[in-house]
DNA sequence: AAGCGATGTTACGCATCAGTACCATCGATG
DNA sequence: CATCGATGGTACTGATGCGTAACATCGCTT
């Protein structure tokens, strides 16, 4: 159904410049990447760059949107994984996330990076970052509410919260730290968080 | 003991230096700072800083370092406030950090901010703030431990991720986020976590 | 082969910023 | 009053970055 992936060497220009923004913006930061940089990455040049992104922070937010976009194919995933069984995609999410956050390059979530980036309260990037977020959590408490937790809020949170932490500290404390054991945390949590008597259908 | 503190505008120029990179850092970012916006807002000029200051980065350093300090003085604090119950010092900490986190900004940790924007693993900034980071750990585990709950590794490490995280989801999904549940998601942790049989002294 | 759109290449203009040189000024100390 | 150190002020250099102009080229269609 899908096309054949062209290598990347050979793909057009616009995969390959968001390919090498992603690249570098999450690895180097977004604020210190120069779109010379980019474009050179992505083995083209600024005017190209420029004829599919019209500025930088054009680029910036298609960055943002591809990444939140996958952000949404994980839970699909956990969909597929375990259908019917909102217990099981649950961990099977937290699973997926701590192995990310195990072996990726310790830089934790690029959309949260972003968002202590770019300051400016009325960036544009920040109102993609914090609409992806709000849906994960929105999410979260649904599927929560779904394995028949009680107080799904409270238990949705603290999985949130442990989830964004251990991203974020992984930059600092590095892999060895708190981070690396975010799905034994997370799942000693769910074991001893008590389940609501299914009173509804 | 201390010395009366001047107010601030004719404070000597160091001090009022660090007081605007402070502000500034935190507020908008340290990236996004200029040094003459710093001397400005300080009430001096760039030249002042310099003689200071050896370079912008050594500003940052001082920045964070002082950051660090106070940091550790919130413990020393906790210790005055509650001396020889561990139990009561450690909700006392998580008290402190969660009205900062209600009623901050909105831009969460300045110290894990900076580990963020300063992407270059070798940026002596960086170990500033790995250093201070671990030290909280240590410490917090150090104290848990001292308080008696069981597997206080792990219920350190929670209550660091639920810190770490609440700061960070701050600026994502702002302060009705689960950020400003961090006290009742803490408090509700170490009243379920079980105590160790007391076998020690 | 002719034409055309997308791409590559080079060179700009304009702004910002880190860091410095140079000189003026002010305040305490002798 | 004279001196000297710390500070204020201005102007500069060198570097970098965003965005654009102008032109060359390549590939595909007709």
């Amino acid at each position: 159904m899908a096309r054949l992936k062209r290598p990347l060497a050979q793909a057009p220009p616009r995969q390959r410049i968001l390919h090498a923004a992603r690249d570098l913006f999450y690895r180097e930061g977004i604020n210190a990447v120069s779109v010379e940089a980019i474009a050179a990455t992505a083995g083209t040049n600024k005017m190209t760059l420029y004829r599919h992104f019209s500025s930088r922070d054009e680029l910036v937010a298609a960055y943002l949107t591809e990444l939140a976009a996958e952000g949404e194919g994980v839970w699909e995933a956990a969909r597929a994984a375990h259908p019917g069984d909102p217990d099981a995609q649950l961990r099977f999410l937290l699973r997926q996330v701590s192995q990310f956050a195990a072996q990726s390059s310790g830089r934790g979530c690029a959309l949260a990076n972003a968002a202590v980036e770019l300051a400016e309260r009325k960036h544009p990037a920040r109102r993609i970052v914090e609409a992806h977020k709000r849906r994960q959590r929105e999410r979260l408490v649904a599927l929560v509410r779904e394995a028949g937790y009680a107080r799904p809020e409270r238990v949705a949170d603290e999985l949130f919260l442990l989830v964004e932490g251990a991203r974020v500290s992984l930059q600092s404390v590095g892999r060895e730290g708190p981070g690396s054991r975010l799905y034994a945390l997370a799942e000693a949590l769910l074991d001893s968080a008590p389940k609501k008597k299914s009173v509804k259908a």
